[in-house]
DNA sequence: TCTTGTACCTCGAGTCGCTAGAGGATGTAG
DNA sequence: CTACATCCTCTAGCGACTCGAGGTACAAGA
């Protein structure tokens, strides 16, 4: 039998050790079993099971849409329309973030360009950020 | 004299009323004067301000990064050095943040367009987040 | 004038997804 | 046998809000 120590699975699934135990304690993870010393002892299931989350979390998905995926993942016969469909929404919103951080950057570059280093009264930075106070922007 | 309740000031800045009570409490916008009755009443100068912060906020400047510019920008004389370098160090972020996001987005469009459909078992969705669990992502 | 209804007030707690620290037990290498 | 790293539980904190309870103020209509 190999053991597998919460350190040891944090350092192969790429999970901090506290997130393991986060990630147990709200029912991501199911409870592994204990050593002699009510040590966590995990097993090879549990790292794929850590190293999916935290794939997720890097691609932005909510803790919620992994719960949802997880439960399609236990249950292979299950049509995979909701994945999808969590997927799908993912992507719209990545889509849009982009946009909004491409029309932020040309902003941030006009500020960065103008700024010519004097004194704040003629800064750029600040003014940028406050003539377009008015603006109508789109909300994320 | 025209009164401004927070109610207006909300509406007019596009930030939020309970917002708008949030930024008081911290200190990022001076207590407004009170109206018999104790409500809030504020000047127009308010309102630019709280543009000022929502503007910075949807460009995703942290609540002290804002802080430092509100106090740049309360003092006009001082050098814009430190404006300028909130936004550059502002622009790099949002540079690697949107790399990241187009590499997420590629990865989701992998995804979903694999996605046949059928069962969990075949979905790619599912597959992808198993199977790159164990690659080397760069971190942000 | 009275009443209705909306907007306002304060205060404390909750949200998300962790992260940090205290204070102690366990496991391992020399 | 002694260090010392690693583990345990528990509570509290982070940023930036957001919500709800319980109560007060104000403008408009009957």
């Amino acid at each position: 039998m190999k053991k597998i120590t919460i350190g040891e699975a944090a350092r192969r699934s790429g999970v901090k050790v506290p997130t393991v135990r986060y990630y147990e304690s709200i029912g991501l993870l199911p409870a592994p079993s204990r050593s002699e010393g009510n040590q966590r002892a995990f097993e090879p299931a549990d790292i794929s099971r850590l190293a999916f989350i935290r794939h997720a979390r890097e691609l932005g998905f909510e803790i919620e849409a992994i719960r949802t995926l997880l439960t399609l993942q236990d249950d292979p016969h299950q049509p995979c329309a909701s994945a999808d469909a969590i997927a799908k929404a993912r992507l719209v919103e990545v889509e849009q973030r982009i946009r909004s951080l491409m029309a932020l950057k040309a902003e941030l570059e006009t500020m960065v360009e103008g700024c010519g280093h004097g004194r704040v009264g003629q800064c750029r930075v600040i003014e940028v950020l406050a003539d377009h106070g008015q603006c109508t922007h789109s909300h994320h």
